[in-house]
DNA sequence: TATGAATGAGTCTTCATTCAT
DNA sequence: GATGAATGAAGACTCATTCAT
């Protein structure tokens, strides 16, 4: 029982995840969590000040894998079309990834607290931001490149939940996810992206 | 004090919207919505049997505005590339009309309980359900077209919380719809609707 | 609707001996009260100062019956044996007329409040005191006679309860009711009363 | 402050049974049981699982004792009428020791709720059961020895609160528990018991 | 008299959080 | 660190009672 506290605070987060997912932020109650991870009620509280702490830690643990993976994917890129191809692909695989999380994230986030809202819309304006750079370097303008970035974000999120809440298998979100990019780089009236067209390798 | 019955459950499901907005579901207490409605705590029940049943009395009084409004739109439509632009003029309206309550629809239903998921699903995949149609008889074929069903309700759910949340005027709702619903005109490769003559004005 | 008064306030506690007999008194509500009776809440008002009088009304009314007859009865009796023989009956016939009343309150009674448990002491102690005196006179000693008198009331409800709560019908209570009576007379070593011993006719 | 858990739900379960026994079931709140025990509201709730299982607790307790003493005491005797004298004398026995208790279950368990009603019950029955086993092996028809059994268990109860209810001692009910013995006893034609010789003290 | 909408005090129960062991 | 018993504040909901009509 006595792991390495990381462990036990990584199986204190899975269990709430999991807790979270099925009850909601508010139905969920401490002792469901600690009895999902296997400790007792007091244990919570040695590694999470609060009920409402722990579900921003679930909310920063995604926002971290987020930027993460989409700042590592820009690297690889060079002119602004190609920036913003591989920011979706990267947010479509983490998504794809971390499918229970970020569904979570998406679904409750915003109703539990205004907290959790102002902590997501921080997520979601982060990524909006550099999707409007993108876009205002590709020629847009202010107002249609944010207009064009909120609708991405709110697309891509919609379409994931979807997916997720139909429990379809990981590559049917990556397929759905690059069904949403399409549509949007015709919308966006960008040139296809270099040569890497089929392959999926080089897209995140 | 004795009002029409209507007027105070009227009354009632206004504060309702506003109390649930800045509470969320979970956090709202019954005595704040009669106290913000001006009667007793006991009043409430007399016109909802339950704090759940008056949530869902207000995602039911969305749900009836939204298709009511596509409904008598695209009775005004013939061919179904002019269906699913009134529609989305349509849906963009009404959330422009309804402001608050659209937004404590799409930010607290998903989080607050499965009921309100799937009475909220139930709005989406009817809307959905309608784009699909339309998208299919314009020649696309299912999975596209639903993967674009679901990134346009995405996409103008979220765009219009978002200017919600920044507290910003009518008017940009509209333009912010507006926006969305040429991103996707031209991502569907679809032809500007046949002639704009008649004006935006009679666009759903 | 408009009936008499007097009708009105019968219809009433018709209507509470039944729903106190469902509900029993704390979880009976003067709204299932009024539905029962045809009228709205507030007539109650009209006719009983509160539930809890109401309810002491059943009591009282049920004390002046059994009361009343036993007095009747005793007048046709000479000597004290005799007067406890047919007061015996007396109470019998009334508990198997009034099967509901005399089960509701002999059930609720104790258990719904004080005042309630005082108010059917009351009647108890009326019942045993006339038991008594009616036992001295024969020769017993007072505290012999005091038991005895318990033990008769005490078997009376018991038996008669037991057979309203089996449903049976009128004339198993009068049954049950002769066979407790002859029980405690051989038990008090009183001689078979004078004559009508096979008659039912003379013995109330 | 941490008492032994069991001494914890025994200080609950006496302070229920005097609340219980002052205010009824339902006049009794939880504040006051755990006021009179000495602990937290929630306390009351690790212990029992809601109000109605407290009391419930309650009966069963007194049910065990009862059934429990009964069944020690018939070991005891041979023939069918001793077996009958001494449970007579065992159940005076435990209504004598557990005064409260008893006083408590036989006033207020009928008319709290079906489900208390019923369970009661089933102790009566039990114990009219084994009574008119005995009658009838002692050779009364079945219709008497019900009635009898019903009268015994009703004089019996009747006799014993009426004596708790006027703050008697222990061995008034004793004595008077006596007197309902020996009426019945004569009531129903049986010999006195062999030979007194153990005297009363080993007669259950 | 009759109505029934309105009141608001009262209760059971839950649960985040603490802390002695 | 780990435990889980204890806490007590908070909230949904009920219902006896009132009163304007």
């Amino acid at each position: 029982m006595a792991e390495n506290g990381l462990e036990r605070r990584e199986a204190l987060m899975r269990a709430a995840v999991s807790v979270f997912s099925r009850d909601g932020f508010a139905g969920a109650s401490i002792r469901a969590i600690t009895d999902a991870a296997g400790c007792a009620t007091g244990t919570f509280y040695l590694y999470f000040p609060s009920k409402e702490d722990c579900f921003a830690a679930l909310i920063d643990r995604l926002y971290e894998r987020v930027l993460r993976t989409v700042a590592e994917a820009r690297r690889t890129a060079t002119d602004p079309a190609d920036k913003l191809w591989v920011s979706i692909g990267a947010v479509v695989r983490i998504f794809a990834d971390e499918r229970e999380l970020a569904a979570l994230v998406l679904l409750q986030a915003p109703g539990a607290s205004s907290r959790f809202r102002e902590q997501l819309e921080r997520i979601r304006a982060t990524l909006a931001a550099l999707i409007v750079e993108d876009l205002e370097e590709v020629g847009l303008a202010r107002w249609p490149a944010e207009c064009a970035a909120r609708s991405l974000t709110g697309a891509l999120g919609e379409v994931l939940v979807w997916q997720v809440a139909e429990r379809r298998p990981r590559e049917d979100l990556l397929a759905a996810g690059e069904e949403v990019r399409r549509l949007f780089w015709r919308g966006l009236g960008l040139a296809p992206p270099d040569a890497p067209a089929p392959g999926t390798s080089a897209d995140g």
